[in-house]
DNA sequence: GTCCGAGATTAGACAGAATCTAAGTTAGGA
DNA sequence: TCCTAACTTAGATTCTGTCTAATCTCGGAC
């Protein structure tokens, strides 16, 4: 997403495009990471040490309203995010908590009258276990595939 | 679940039984509203006024730890728990926040060698949308259905 | 170009959630 | 009974996020 879709976004969610709410989407788009909104504030201090903590968290929420950037689902204390680009799932890490992307694809509704509410989204998977980091090696099968 | 069983389940774990465990596990299963960390709290320390916030969250960890207990992957502040009874999914409600269960049906895993990660639990899928308290009334339909 | 108002930013105080620490207690095996 | 490890406790501390009041900035009206 170039600046100039950026800028259109924010414009039409009547948010004004400035240089803090630039260097958020900026760190948001090369840090594919999912970085928490601490992480993010570290970086867009670095860059400008004058910019404070309100901006960056008041930015991340208009942000996720604007639909430029989507707040991850994850247990932990610190909130996750993520500039929007493709459609994907998320992969969590039992052991190092990291979280990855996973590529998109359809997973089917529950059926929105049986539950007698109205589901708005694509439903997001969080699929957990150990990443290539932590796994154990190739052959060795310490953990086995659990299935709770 | 019965006292006997939580009891070997946390031996089996090298955990003791204790009253303050038993506490929070019996919370957790007269209340399926998903309760946060400090609600938990607050109903351990209404039986027991010595009990201490320390051993709360401490014993949260320990139970997940043991697979007693399951800590619900939600954005917002505060964790949220769970007694690992019936096997269902999640539904976050956009407006109010309120977690509800959602029956259980299979969701088909991401192929595990695709991803070079080991997959160690069923996937976890999370709905969101308006609950029956939020959605506007039958008929109106203001926010239709979103797909991103 | 100047004025004005809404929106944005700032520093710092504040609040809530979770963790840490050190000391005391308890349970269970030797 | 004694000893040790596990457990609990109170309270301090850290971390995360929000709020407030003052200031700044942008963009439209004049």
């Amino acid at each position: 997403m170039d600046t100039e879709s950026i800028r259109q976004s924010l414009e039409s969610n009547g948010l004004r495009f400035t240089p803090q709410r630039h260097c958020v989407m900026a760190f948001l788009m090369e840090h594919a990471g999912h970085p928490t909104a601490a992480e993010i504030f570290q970086a867009v201090n670095r860059l400008d040490p004058r910019s404070s903590r309100a901006t960056t968290y008041n930015n991340l929420r208009d942000l996720v309203q604007a639909g430029l950037v989507r707040e991850v689902a994850v247990e932990g204390r610190s909130a996750r995010f993520d500039a929007k680009g493709m459609r994907h799932h998320h992969f969590i890490c039992d052991r190092c908590g990291k979280v990855e992307d996973v590529d998109w694809y359809d997973v089917p509704k529950p059926a929105s009258s049986s539950l007698g509410k109205r589901i708005l989204r694509e439903c997001e998977l969080i699929v957990r276990g150990l990443c290539t980091g932590c796994a154990p090696a190739k052959g060795r099968r310490r953990m086995g595939v659990e299935t709770e």
